[in-house]
RNA sequence: GGGCGAUUAGCUCAGUUGGCUAGAGCGCUUGCCUUACAAGCAAGAUGUCACAGGUUCGAGUCCUGUAUCGCCCA
């Protein structure tokens, strides 16, 4: 090829398109480099992607976790696994229903029931078909090489057989059954929400003061029952009131702690505590023989009247009446509060719901049925304001909990649910990280998962929501007398006919069948019998817990699942490691008997300039596309990477950039949502990645901008004008072997560090330190060879000599390092790669040289040539930059125009001699300084003198025509109070006779050697800052 | 309330097993449109490593406590 500079320069523009990516990989998919194949002679790599869920489109968030998954499945295809990154989407039942819900509520004023399930379902699909194909946009552009054809959904028609198959084998082993529980209920959306979607927050309340009457008082004790309560409606639903089964001594119990905190604690806290102490002295003297005393009724079994519903309940004793709050005394609502619900269960006590879903109240709240809880509330302080049982009402902010989905508060609600028995299958999921089975990376997150696990909550997996895995069983009540026997055995009949895929419990009064796949005749004949389908649908997490299996085709026996399960590696963040880590582990066992992954690496979370988690609801989730549009994909993925540390959160602030006037606006809190800002500086309006209407979308659209991308984006420009310059001089280009023995310095120096950074950044990636190996490569590339190495290439291109030699370093080391970074910038590796390969077809500097790769992304990942590490070599490299740079310090400092060449003379040892002299012409080159005399030292009439005393060189150079003796003065002044100071810290240090005894010689003997050095450079400084005086005057 | 983590330059962050004269990028100052790159080049200034104790010859790094912030779980 016969390419000269000139008209690559013109082939190549001096930025890198970005543009370009989409066609990159276009390219990559149609040669199929995505797709992973079951391939005996390989060793398999998977990686199942945490399916993103479709209620909305990614954020930055998913960006990191997406990119560092490519970075490491694009690193073992490199080194020749066969890899498989399976990509899907979750459908993420109650957050997408809420989503879809809403819309319909605010676009058309309707709820789900105006339209009923089907429609409602079918619109959920229309809004996930529509997001999906979104989030796969976003993942194909930030350059992700999952195999696609392999895109599974959670709620597809396999993962629904997986669900089912494996309801049904956990409804055979009894692991699944049904029981009440107390649920967070949202009254709009008429579900129970888990823990997880609940948000606490204050609001302004009241705490009502309530008497309830005693029955039958005792002479000697008290006719009512002071208690308290900020939901007064539900008295209705009370079964007890409880006291405190040993007031005495918790009183001192709590005396006892706070007169112990109160010794240690910081003064400005003492008043606070001391305070409480006080307060709960006070409540001891008055209150103990009280509750003593109402501890003895309920001994006795005394009864309370229940005010307005006139129902007896009894006084019970428990732990949980806190004799330092309120009244002392607290009344159990079971049905309706977490805590009452506990002691309910510990005091075998009667629980009424007073509640219908919708959030009124039903008939056993006798006259208070059919009115809403706040309606109730109203009704039911009056009344007990009539009847003269209403005491104090005080003012008090109260956090109350709220659902996340339809911000409504959360009502606590005792409802019927499918439980998943966890004992044993958490207990596995322990010990398969115990074991080491499972490796989880950064270890610290174990222990959350293991005291997640250890707990062993059943798991509650119904949910009342018509979005998701219906629940396979059908239900009825046991017919009671003479049928009963006929009608059993005419289902046990059919249960017989097909009990592989059948199967029947009966709980009491109610019979369950649960059926293993979807059979239309089953559910007739069950129909026929009279059982109705669970409305329920499963938790979203039951599905997602089968991913890594499912989407590899179980509960078929395929070729896939015996090849690429279990996986290699996990990528997740921190949030889901119980909610989903721990499940996917416990049913991979459940299932197959194995851990469904090897490894788990969980990584940092993004936080914005606020220090807040990125997420959907928040909307200070930033779209990976705005970052793509504004910096290229590539940019988007090194800026993530390098955010990739073993830290847990990372800060990531984020501005608007103007797109009149270019002003930079903070994202904050109030305008992160917004469809259209208006800028601070020009007021004109633009819009954002929140824009949905046509007005806001006919503004000009305002870029996203972060710091962090264009640190990276400056990164990618300079890799391709790093390679535009190779490029343009590799011109005749032959492939050569190299003997490395008698290469120049610098040409040993960069196939050392070469080595060095392939060997260490391949470490760090395999050790999931993203952060660190981008660094090394950013370094590498950057300084070593682009503002070293290629500088100092220009002036041997010019010389036949050692043209062809630096045109093979040249290319090799870009070679390499283009397979280094092509996991974290793919696009433009790539890119270059086409055009390198277009002048240089042949590769290596060794005895074997090789075709380059149709792609980088298929190329091999280099093997660290530890052949090449020199360190002597490197601290030859190092003396010449030390030079270099006290050459050009000091031109700076005297003002020196650039284009003006100054001389210079060194003063070294013969060795340094020999190795510097020949690398005059690099001196001119990098810092137009002219070499006038090497060795003996002689000193310029009119000079400037640097040490360097770790070399034990000095360089002079020469000033005849530009001396600026202030400036070198304050130099010089400067530098000897920085060299005063260390060397009396070093004194000091050597000083100390502990240090020379007991610390090791060779740090004692480098501290000496460091003072001797520090004290003749002080000594030399000194005398030259004479020197100059005199000369200035 | 329990757990995990953070606190290092004006900002965002590195700093592996204690050996430091504490680094990078951005920003700032100075000089350069040097034929790959001004998204660039060269040079410079900037730190009580949150605070208080302790271990050690030696602490940004290990231990204890405190403060502030964040996340997770109750």
């Amino acid at each position: 090829m016969t390419t000269t500079p000139e008209k690559i320069a013109e082939a190549i523009p001096n930025r890198f398109d970005f543009a370009a990516a989409e066609q990159i990989y276009v390219n990559w998919e149609q040669a199929g480099c995505f797709d992973a194949e079951v391939d005996p002679h390989k060793q398999p790599y998977t990686i199942v992607i945490p399916p993103p869920n479709v209620t909305g489109a990614l954020h930055l968030g998913h960006g990191l976790n997406n990119t560092l998954q490519d970075i490491i499945i694009r690193f073992k295809r490199m080194q020749g696994y066969a890899t498989l990154w399976m990509p899907g989407t979750d459908h993420a039942g109650i957050a997408t229903q809420a989503v879809v819900e809403r819309r319909l509520k605010e676009d058309e004023n309707k709820t789900r029931h105006d339209l009923g399930r089907e429609a409602l379902v079918q619109r959920i699909w229309q809004w996930k078909d529509q997001y999906e194909a979104r989030i796969l946009r976003q993942l194909k552009r930030m350059g992700c090489s999952c195999d696609w054809r392999r895109t599974r959904f959670t709620l597809d028609s396999q993962c629904a057989e997986a669900v089912r198959v494996t309801f049904f084998d956990l409804f055979r082993k009894r692991l699944i059954y049904r029981g009440k529980r107390l649920v967070n209920w949202d009254t709009f959306l008429q579900t129970a929400v888990s823990d997880d979607e609940v948000f606490n927050e204050t609001v302004r309340g009241h705490f009502y003061h309530i008497r309830y009457r005693v029955i039958d008082p005792q002479p000697g004790e008290p006719l009512t029952l002071e208690i308290a309560t900020t939901r007064p409606e539900t008295l209705l639903g009370d079964t007890a009131v409880a006291v405190h089964p040993d007031p005495a001594g918790a009183f001192a119990g709590l005396e006892q702690e706070l007169v112990e905190r109160l010794q240690t604690v910081a003064a400005k806290d003492r008043r606070a505590l001391q305070d409480q102490l006080d307060d709960v002295r006070q409540r001891q003297r008055e209150m103990l023989p009280q509750l003593e005393l109402l501890r003895q009724m309920a001994a006795q079994g005394r009864k309370l009247m229940l005010p307005l519903l006139n129902r007896p309940i009894p006084l019970v004793v428990d732990h949980w009446a806190k004799p330092e709050m309120g009244t002392g005394c607290v009344k159990i609502t079971p049905a309706h509060d977490p805590n009452d619900y506990e002691v309910g269960l510990r005091q075998q006590l009667p629980m009424i719901n007073i509640l219908n879903p919708d959030g009124t109240l039903n008939e056993a709240a006798g006259q208070y049925a059919g009115l809403s809880i706040s309606a109730a509330r109203k009704q039911v302080v009056a009344d007990l304001k009539g009847i003269g049982l209403l005491g104090e009402v005080e003012d008090r902010d109260i956090e109350l909990p709220h659902s996340d989905r339809s911000k409504m508060p959360i009502e606590p609600y005792l409802a019927d649910q499918w439980f998943v028995k966890m004992d044993k299958l958490a207990q596995s999921a322990m010990d398969a990280v115990t074991s080491g089975e499972v490796q989880i990376t950064p270890p610290r997150y174990g222990k959350g998962y293991l005291d997640w696990l250890s707990e062993k909550r059943d798991w509650p997996v119904s949910r009342q929501l018509w979005w998701g895995h219906r629940i396979p069983i059908w239900s009825a009540e046991l017919p009671t007398g003479s049928q009963a026997e006929a009608w059993l055995s005419q289902l046990k009949r059919f249960v017989a006919a097909a009990s592989e895929a059948i199967c029947y419990q009966v709980d009491k009064d109610q019979v369950f069948v649960c059926l293993r796949e979807a059979n239309e005749g089953w559910e007739q004949e069950l129909q026929k019998l009279g059982l109705v389908q669970d409305p329920d649908v499963l938790d979203t997490w039951f599905s997602s817990a089968l991913w890594p299996h499912s989407t590899l085709g179980w509960p078929g026996k395929t070729e896939e699942l015996n090849y690429f399960y279990p996986t290699s590696t996990l990528m997740t963040s921190r949030d889901i490691i119980s909610l989903w880590v721990a499940r996917m582990v416990l049913m991979g066992l459940n299932n197959l008997g194995q851990v469904p992954f090897r490894e788990v690496y969980i990584h940092p979370a993004i936080l914005d300039g606020n220090g807040e988690r990125m997420s959907k609801s928040k909307g200070n989730g930033v779209d990976p596309s705005e970052i793509i549009d504004k910096f290229g994909p590539d940019a988007l993925r090194f800026g993530l990477a390098r955010l990739a540390t073993e830290t847990q959160d990372v800060r990531l602030p984020v501005q608007y950039e103007c797109p009149h006037c270019g002003k930079l606006i903070d994202q904050t809190p109030k305008n992160r949502s917004l469809p259209r800002i208006k800028c601070t500086a020009c007021k004109q309006e633009f819009s954002t990645q929140w824009a949905e209407s046509q007005a806001d979308l006919d503004l000009v659209r305002g870029a996203m901008i972060s710091e962090r991308f264009e640190i990276a984006r400056n990164f990618v420009n300079k890799l391709w004008n790093a390679s535009r310059f190779v490029l343009m001089h590799l011109s005749g280009f032959q492939q050569q072997t190299l003997e490395i023995q008698r290469l120049n310095v610098e040409d040993r120096w960069l196939l050392s560090r070469l080595a060095t950074v392939t060997r260490d950044a391949s470490d760090n990636l395999q050790r999931f330190h993203f952060a660190e190996a981008a660094r090394l490569l950013y370094d590498f590339a950057w300084e070593d060879y682009c503002s070293f190495y290629i500088e100092i290439a220009k002036p041997r291109l010019n010389d036949p000599q050692q043209r062809s030699k630096v045109q093979n370093v040249l290319a090799h080391v870009l070679d390499q390092l283009l397979r280094l970074l092509h996991p974290f910038v793919p696009f433009v590796t790539e890119a270059i790669w086409q055009h390198l390969g277009a002048v240089a077809p042949l590769r290596g500097i060794g005895e074997q040289a090789e075709p380059a790769a149709q792609f980088v992304m298929l190329a091999a990942w280099p093997p660290a040539d530890l052949s090449q590490l020199d360190p002597r070599i490197e601290d030859q490299f190092s003396q010449f930059q030390a030079v270099l740079g006290a050459i050009r310090e000091i031109r700076s400092r005297q003002n020196i125009a650039p284009k003006e060449e100054v001389c210079f003379a060194v003063r070294c040892s013969q060795t340094v001699t020999e190795l510097l002299q020949p690398m005059e012409g690099y001196f001119l080159a990098l810092a137009r300084a002219k070499a006038i005399q090497w060795g003996d030292s002689q000193p310029f009439a009119t000079g400037v003198q640097v040490n360097l005393p770790a070399f034990d060189v000095d360089v002079y150079l020469d000033l005849e025509k530009f001396i600026d003796v202030e400036a070198e003065r304050q130099r010089l002044a400067t530098l000897m109070e920085k060299l005063k100071k260390q060397i009396s810290g070093k004194q000091a240090k050597l000083e100390n006779p502990q240090f020379v005894a007991r610390a090791p010689q060779a740090v004692v003997q480098q501290e000496r050697n460091s003072l001797q050095q520090l004290v003749s450079q002080l000594d030399e400084t000194n005398q030259l800052l004479g020197k100059l005086s005199a000369l200035s005057k």
